[in-house]
DNA sequence: CAATGTGAACAGTTTCACAGCT
DNA sequence: AGCTGTGAAACTGTTCACATTG
């Protein structure tokens, strides 16, 4: 059975990135015997504008209550089929170093609509070792077993082995990388990217923490409608 | 001895994050012999625009020759400079479970400027075992052998204690919080904070792979001045 | 003449303010 | 009365086009 959602517009990419963190807040609220929830206690939870959460979830449709506000279970599952949470989606992690090994074995992480389905690595000296109940095998051994596509490709290999093994995982099928080796990869216009690159992470809060003057004390609240991200008042 | 800079404006967000991937580029290049890169080879390598890595780094002081392209030496110092690189970092990674584990043991994470001061875990049964060196930690420990204040707190501690860790380590000095942690934090207004939050990354990316329409062939290159990101051609 | 640096046009997000339901 | 949904305004970042410089 389909769910009556109203129309559906674009979703920004920023609103895609926050609507699992609406998700998440809400499943917590549930749990805790909450049926419904406003955008202003969303937006609190969530460090943004109220204003912003309700146009990210006016763009799966209009899931809430004037007067009310969103009900939590409705919330949940227009979000999970906003992100793709209708089938299962087939991942290997390349790489069974440190980062792969610990992806694997983070709970939280393989989990629900993903599947992992390969743990490759070049280095014959880790095949066959166990993580967290995956075998590593090559990637000929996953090439030459794989009877459905891959959906999803994780790359944790070094930054000299990136490009390549892009290429095979693309060839394996998947249509959407999550790159944590420090590279910018080359696909074609069919494959989705997503990088994290760690050591620029810390870089980046060494700019903020180096260019930042002291920020001085927000303007004490102005006469706005909505109320703003919360923060910690220090 | 203060390297000659022009001026620098304010740097943008996306901006900030782009300099390391263009300063890693002129690395590559200078160790291949090149000494000059042009905004156009950037761009190509970095997947930008040439007109973006041009607006980028005249952010940071005109660091260009016209009708030359970059110095791959000033280039790589200027975003040294840019980024914070002129004094050590001091950090403290907070949960030694398989992300924190990994993280330590990953090269090219925390080097350079980037000291590892406390490893730190509140299971007891890890206290005092070593990962890459560095010797698993009490929070209490280091609070009391800490002389001087951590600059930035990496946290890798379940959702559940996120919040709480992250208290602990503002309380240590840290002005920058590195979160992998499925939470958002509240903090004040003078700490930054930046989360890498594993399953959203999956569920960006298969929100793609279902909404995405064949993105049809690009419009064959414009008649515009610069060359665009390239990209593979399929 | 090649390639930077940059004002101006453009595009995408966020914020505001309020009309419209419940 | 309370809270969502949404046009319009404001803002931020990107692209364009070209004057400028070595």
């Amino acid at each position: 059975m389909v769910s009556r959602t109203g129309r559906r517009r674009r979703i920004s990419e920023p609103a895609v990135a926050r609507l699992p963190i609406y998700q998440r807040i809400a499943a917590d609220l549930l749990r805790s015997g909450q049926q419904t929830v406003s955008s202003a206690q969303l937006g609190r939870l969530a460090d943004v504008t109220a204003a912003k959460v309700r146009k990210d979830l006016s763009a799966i449709g209009s899931l809430g209550t004037r007067g009310t506000g969103y009900d939590a279970v409705a919330l949940i599952a227009g979000i999970d089929a906003a992100m793709g949470a209708g089938r299962t989606w087939r991942v290997v992690v390349a790489g069974a170093g440190n980062l792969g090994r610990a992806l694997v074995s983070t709970s939280g992480f393989l989990v629900e609509p993903y599947e992992l389905v390969g743990l490759v690595d070049s280095d014959p000296s880790l095949l066959g070792e166990l993580v967290s109940g995956h075998e590593v095998t090559s990637f000929e051994a996953l090439e030459a077993g794989a009877a459905e596509p891959v959906d999803i490709g994780v790359i944790c290999v070094p930054g000299s082995a990136a490009q390549l093994v892009a290429d095979r995982l693309v060839g394996l099928g998947a249509r959407s990388l999550l790159n944590f080796a420090p590279r910018v990869l080359s696909v074609g216009p069919e494959v989705h990217v997503r990088s994290v690159d760690l050591s620029i992470e810390l870089k980046v809060l060494s700019h903020h923490a180096q260019a930042d003057p002291p920020p001085a004390e927000s303007p004490g609240a102005g006469p706005g409608a909505d109320a703003g991200p919360s923060g910690r008042r220090p």
